[in-house]
DNA sequence: GTCCTTGCAAAGCGTTTGCACAGAA
DNA sequence: TTCTGTGCAAACGCTTTGCAAGGAC
């Protein structure tokens, strides 16, 4: 049913548990905490939502998952760990990946700046809700 | 000493503290409640960061400042309402305003997306703090 | 007198911490 | 036994809300 070993590889203990979580991510992007309690509460029924900060926070040491603050209010975890770009709907507030975007960073360079990365969030409203015309 | 008609003309009505925060926004980009507080409360003894709160949302609804919320933290404050891009040290957490960089929506749009926005925000290293090594 | 700005106190919400229990090794 | 995963309760930090007093007009 699971597949322990790409806990393992990153140095972390299976654990049902974390399985869950683990599997919950990558059948879910950007899921918030309370969306992952929310799911997992009724096959876990004991769960609490400190562990679900406990099992992210751990993967985020190990590297298997980041966070986005989009608004402010409740940290996003994902697993992609590839440079992309998200999409936040306005409407509906789903969030999706889309390919990196280039930027030249040639006058920030000049300004005496180094650059690391950026991080490029679009707003518009997504396929769904525009089909949906909410 | 202030320019009452700047506020004004956003149909808000000029007091001490309004003015004190609005000069403050235009000598002092993206700073925090926080930071606003610490900075006014010598000046006014009896400021509360409630009243911080509810000038800057006042101000907000008058769309003379947005937030940024760049750390899932704490929100910034920003006067500038031209478009433009964000660039956050790493070492001292210092944001700088840099030229808006345009983004290529066609991707965006061949997947029946509409965008409307985007916010990029790019991290690094600021011009002092390489100055200085820290 | 009425309206509204101000600010104390408390609540709200996401997240972290302290800690103890139970299960794994 | 020792280690560690889990989860309750409390603390924490930022922000909002309730409300009352005092000032502006």
């Amino acid at each position: 049913m699971f597949d322990t070993s790409k806990l393992e590889k990153h140095g972390i203990k299976p654990s049902i548990t974390r399985l869950k979580i683990y599997q919950y991510l990558l059948d879910n992007d950007h899921p918030s905490v309370d969306e992952i309690y929310q799911a997992l509460k009724n096959d876990l029924p004991t769960l609490s939502k400190t562990t679900v900060y406990n099992v992210l926070n751990l993967f985020g040491e190990k590297d298997i998952v980041s966070t986005i603050s989009l608004d402010s209010k409740e940290l996003r975890y994902e697993m992609n760990q590839d440079l992309h770009s998200h999409f936040q709907c306005i409407k509906c507030g789903e969030i999706y990946d889309f390919p990196y975007v280039n930027v030249d960073y040639d006058l920030i360079h000049q300004k005496g700046f180094e650059s690391l990365e950026h991080n490029l969030v679009i707003k518009g409203i997504c396929k769904k809700c525009k089909a949906q015309n909410i």
